[in-house]
RNA sequence: GCUGUGAUGGUGUAGCGGUUAGCACGGUAGGUUGUGGUCCUGCCAGCCCGGGUUCAAUUCCCGGUCACGGCCCCA
C-alpha cells in the first residue's frame, strides 16, 4: 500500500509515539516533573535550534559535525539543540539575570545528534534535566544528586549503579604530573582523563611515556581507580593524593555531599566513589556523577551530570560553577521496561494507568437524548465518549472493551420510555440501573 | 567512522528460482435488530527500494534504505 501512495518513512533515528506509547511516556514525564517540584525546580524551556555559536563555544569546532547545523533562509547559522545545559545557560545570561539567586530550573524536550542510531540511541531523543545556577558546594551539589537519585528510586527502577566522581581531583593530579592542558587535537590531559574513563591503562602509560613522565606514575592512578566503593575509599584517597602533593579539600567536600546525601536522598541500589569517572565531561569542573543500568548494554549510561563553569562564557563568572544533570529520557524508560517484563509486571511507569473511562451509547434512540448528559458528565470530570459507530450491543460492547472502556451506559428504548439507563462496569460486569440523568450516572462511574 | 546480522499485510510469522504467497492477531461488514472480552462467514491488507543474473527473482548477487548488535564516539 506504502509503495502506491507516498514512499516516505520517518527519518533515521526519529520515532512516532502513538496514544498507548504517548500515555507512558506523559506518565513519567508528569512523574518526573512532580519529582522536580518537590525539590522547588521550576520548569522551563528554551527554543529547538539555537546559533551554532551557542554549542561550538561551549564543546569546541568539533561538534560541528555531530550536529543538525544549517543556515537559514538569511544565512544564519543555526543547529537543532544537541542537549539543553548551554541553551538553559544562555536563557539564564539573557533573561535571568536579575533574578534572585540560586536558581533552580528544569527542563525537558528532545535533543538532536547526528549519529549512528540504534537501541537506546535515537538522532532525535528526549532529556530531562536540572540545573542550579548560583550556588555551588558540596550542599548544592547534594540538593542536585539527591532530585536525580529521587527521580529514579520513583519511577521504579532498580539496579542501577551511581558513580560519583571529581574531575578537578584528577585534573590535579594530572597536570601535577607534568601533562599539558592544551594540545592539538586533544590536550594530553583530556586524553588521559578519557583513558581512566575506560580503563585502559595500557594506553595510558603510552601516553605518558610520549609526554616524558615516567610511566610508574599510573600506579597511583591505578590505585585510585580501585577504590571503588562507598564514603569509606575517601581515606585511601587521601593517602593517596598525599603522596601525589594534592590537596584534600575536594575530597572532604565529596564527604560532606556523600554525608548529606545518605539523609536527602533514598538510598540507591548502588552508590560508588571512583575518582577515575571522567567519561567525556569537557565543561565540568568539579563533582561528577553518572548512572548506568547495566541491563542496557553498551548505551547503558541513563543520567549524567555534576558542577561546570559555563557561565563565564556570557559574563556571569561569578554564578560559577553550576550543579546540574541531564536525565536520559528514552533510556530510563527502555530500561523500566526492560525490567517490568523481567518481573512480569504489567505497569511500566507508576501511574500509567489511565483513568476510568465512559462509552455512552445509544441504542435506537436519538443520540441527541444523551449529548447534554455528556456534557455534565465531562463537566463533572468524567472522561466520557459518544458511541459514534451506532451498531447493535453486543458489537459495541466489544468495541468498547478493546478500547479499555471502564463503563457503558447504555440507553436503549426501553431504558428511554423509562427516562433510565444501564451501566455496565466492563472490568467487573456488574450492570445498574439509573436514572437519566447525569447526577444519577455519576455515582456509577 | 569501521563492522556483523536481518527485512514477507498494521502486528507476529510460514514458505518458495515458476505458489491463487499460507496462518494467527488486527481492521471492517454481516450471521444475531438489548448485553462484550465465545463461534461462523465475507471483505481489507504484504514479499523494503533500485539495479544485476535468469526463460522466470519475493527467493540468488550487488548497491541503497531502515532496524538490531559489536567497536569508535558520546559536548
Amino acid at each position: 500500500m506504502l509503495s502506491v501512495y507516498l514512499m516516505v518513512q520517518r527519518p533515521r533515528g526519529t520515532r512516532d509515539f502513538t496514544p498507548s506509547v504517548m500515555n507512558r511516556r506523559l506518565a513519567f514525564e508528569n512523574l518526573l516533573e512532580s519529582k522536580a517540584l518537590s525539590h522547588g525546580f521550576k520548569r522551563v524551556q528554551t527554543p529547538i535550534f539555537e546559533t551554532l555559536d551557542l554549542f561550538t563555544a561551549k564543546s569546541g569546532p568539533g561538534v560541528v559535525k555531530q550536529l543538525y547545523a544549517f543556515q537559514d533562509k538569511s544565512d544564519r547559522a543555526l543547529t537543532l539543540r544537541p542537549e539543553l545545559t548551554a541553551p538553559v545557560m544562555r536563557m539564564v545570561s539573557e533573561e535571568m539575570r536579575a533574578s534572585p539567586k540560586p536558581l533552580r530550573l528544569s527542563y525537558f524536550g528532545q535533543c538532536f545528534r547526528y549519529e549512528e542510531s540504534k537501541k537506546g540511541r535515537y538522532r532525535e531523543f528526549f532529556q530531562y534535566g536540572a540545573e542550579l545556577i548560583g550556588a555551588s558546594g558540596p550542599l548544592a551539589e547534594a540538593e542536585v544528586v539527591s532530585l536525580a537519585i529521587d527521580m529514579l528510586d520513583s519511577c521504579g527502577l532498580i539496579d542501577y549503579e551511581v558513580r560519583i566522581g571529581h574531575v578537578g581531583i584528577l585534573r590535579d593530579i594530572l597536570t601535577g604530573l607534568g601533562l599539558s592542558e592544551v594540545g592539538e587535537p586533544e590536550a594530553p590531559v583530556a586524553s588521559a582523563m578519557r583513558l581512566l574513563d575506560k580503563g585502559d591503562w595500557d594506553g595510558l602509560a603510552e601516553l605518558f611515556t610520549a609526554n616524558g613522565i615516567d610511566s610508574s606514575a599510573s600506579a597511583h592512578l591505578q590505585n585510585l581507580s580501585q577504590l571503588d566503593g562507598g564514603i569509606e575509599t575517601l581515606d585511601s584517597a587521601r593517602a593517596i593524593l598525599s603522596t601525589l602533593g594534592i590537596s584534600h579539600e575536594s575530597l572532604d567536600e565529596l564527604a560532606t555531599l556523600l554525608i548529606s546525601l545518605d539523609s536527602l536522598a533514598p538510598t540507591p541500589p548502588s552508590l560508588k566513589v571512583n575518582l577515575c569517572v571522567a567519561r567525556g565531561l569537557d565543561y565540568y569542573t568539579g563533582m561528577v556523577f553518572e548512572v548506568n543500568v547495566a541491563e542496557l548494554g553498551g548505551e547503558g549510561q541513563v543520567l549524567g551530570g555534576g558542577s561546570y563553569k559555563l557561565l563565564h562564557l556570557f559574563g556571569l563568572e561569578d554564578l560559577d560553577p553550576s550543579c546540574g544533570f541531564g536525565l536520559g529520557f528514552d533510556r530510563v524508560l527502555l530500561a523500566l521496561e526492560a525490567q517490568a517484563e523481567r518481573a512480569g509486571r504489567l505497569e511500566v511507569v507508576p501511574g500509567e494507568t489511565p483513568p476510568a473511562s465512559t462509552l455512552m451509547l445509544p441504542f435506537k434512540v436519538e443520540p441527541s437524548a444523551v449529548l447534554s448528559i455528556i456534557k455534565d458528565l465531562r463537566d463533572a470530570g468524567k472522561n466520557v465518549e459518544l458511541d459514534l459507530r451506532g451498531k447493535n450491543i453486543g458489537k459495541s460492547l466489544d468495541w468498547a472493551s478493546k478500547n479499555g472502556f471502564t463503563n457503558v451506559v447504555i440507553v436503549g428504548p426501553q431504558d428511554y420510555e423509562n427516562n433510565q439507563c444501564s451501566i455496565k462496569n466492563l472490568v467487573t460486569g456488574d450492570q445498574n440501573v439509573a436514572a437519566l440523568d447525569s447526577a444519577s450516572i455519576v455515582d456509577f462511574l
